[in-house]
DNA sequence: TAGCTAATGCGTATGACATACGCAGAGATG
DNA sequence: CATCTCTGCGTATGTCATACGCATTAGCTA
């Protein structure tokens, strides 16, 4: 509502990024905007998302439920700034690092951070990364993306793919472990009553693809697979070829005509 | 929670779909499910997702909260049906189409959608889609990739991929709008204060590659574009593209060895 | 050293909201 | 007519985010 700083982003952010010196006059503050954060995380990690709330949160610091609004100004500049913490600093990317290599693990390690957390891919957005280490991750994506030679609207656009799709397949994971935790039932049953289910409502005759799909197991397979990680990575190559058919095109031109 | 009906679904959606007859004995219905689903969209397309709540609902029907929950067991089955009527019945597929001109357009529908109604990029996915027309979409998606000669497993990944493409663009659009409702300035006005924001939160020697974007003025030339379009199409394009190469290798893998 | 004043922690209060529970009436079936 | 199921819905509960204001703290000034 009110653009609190010369930035014109909330104060906790520019807290978050160091600016922003407190004050003499007052009491010393009794807590930090850290400290609160990392509460945050801890409750996220033990009980979900869900179970963030500001008096939770308070109550782990042993402090009551308004002092946190001297730090945050809201309950979602609390909760990007816990994604922002688990995120963690971007990996590093050396300057002749592989484009390629490099987006793959930027996307892994990203991956990892959310498996880590599974909370985190729950968070809303709620508008492009302000935050220091979201921004951070941006510059690693950016740096491969520029060593491909791809124009800056095309960085930008693919960087949005990649980002993109970790979140979703996270968000997809985390979902699926839910459903376990849930049901307490294995992957592989919850998966096979997803197949089940489907079955059930749509006739073969209707829905010849997705019957084709269906009587594959795909499902179950997915299940038996060695690699959890075999979706994610289809997904992730497919994204990367699409980004290679560019890169090949534009040095094609850049270093042929 | 509670498993309610044979194929373990919330009974709304088996509503959905047609099964569950209605009981002979107690009073007629004085509501449908549709009806109620129709008045959460009015809502939604009025004052937004966030102002959708039972009591709103309710009062837009001329009934009393509590009432919804004789055809809805929790606000989310309410909120899925939404996203379900919205997207309405899928695009028909012809046989012979060309797999990827049928994607481009089942993704465009798509997209049209969610501009006409930009709440509906902000439902929480809790699972696999199970309402019928989000289903039919997934079918005519499905015989796009299945023409192309994918793999079932392949077909489904590359499913996820355009959907969730389509989803968080159509996130992003809707976002830009509210931050313009919200701030009452032009699409260039909010995305140059992104830029001024970045710009004054990093420096160009630790952030190289954002400033290279920043300084190119990506994001005042995304407002000047003549295509609204153009970065839905480029995303789309390489995903696209990124199939393209696996449906290559797999057609040349069964034709030519 | 005695205020002055800004900043702090936090108690209280408000207003949404989802939803559990149970009742009174409807209306088909016996 | 009696019964039993299903209806709409009034009431009540518990959770939450957060506005407001007060008493307290502690650096600064005189």
């Amino acid at each position: 509502m009110s653009e609190n700083t010369a930035t014109g982003l909330p104060a906790s952010i520019e807290l978050a990024w160091g600016f922003r010196e407190q004050p003499k006059k007052g009491p010393k503050r009794a807590l930090s905007l850290t400290e609160i954060v990392e509460a945050g995380v801890t409750v996220a990690d033990a009980d979900g998302l869900g179970s963030v709330s500001m008096s939770r949160v308070a109550q782990e610091l042993g402090v009551a439920t308004m002092s946190l609004y001297r730090y945050v100004s809201a309950k979602e500049e609390l909760v990007t700034l816990m994604g922002d913490a688990v995120i963690g600093p971007a990996p590093a990317i050396a300057d002749d690092e592989n484009w390629r290599s490099g987006l793959v693990r930027w996307a892994e390690e990203q991956m990892a951070v959310a498996r880590r957390h599974p909370w985190s891919a729950e968070i809303a957005i709620s508008g492009p990364p302000v935050t220091p280490n979201s921004v951070r991750w941006m510059e690693a994506a950016l740096r491969c993306l520029r060593a491909a030679g791809l124009a800056p609207g095309q960085q930008l656009g693919s960087l949005l793919l990649v980002t993109q799709f970790v979140r979703s397949q996270a968000l997809l994971e985390s979902q699926l472990a839910a459903a376990m935790r849930a049901s307490g039932d294995t992957e592989e049953t919850v998966l096979s009553a997803y197949t089940r289910q489907l079955s059930m409502l749509t006739g073969p005759e209707e829905f010849p693809a997705l019957h084709g799909v269906l009587d594959a197991g795909v499902f179950e397979m997915s299940a038996e697979g060695q690699e959890p990680d075999e979706d994610f990575r289809f997904g992730l190559d497919r994204i990367l070829d699409g980004i290679e058919v560019i890169v090949a095109r534009t040095t094609a031109a850049g270093t042929g005509t």
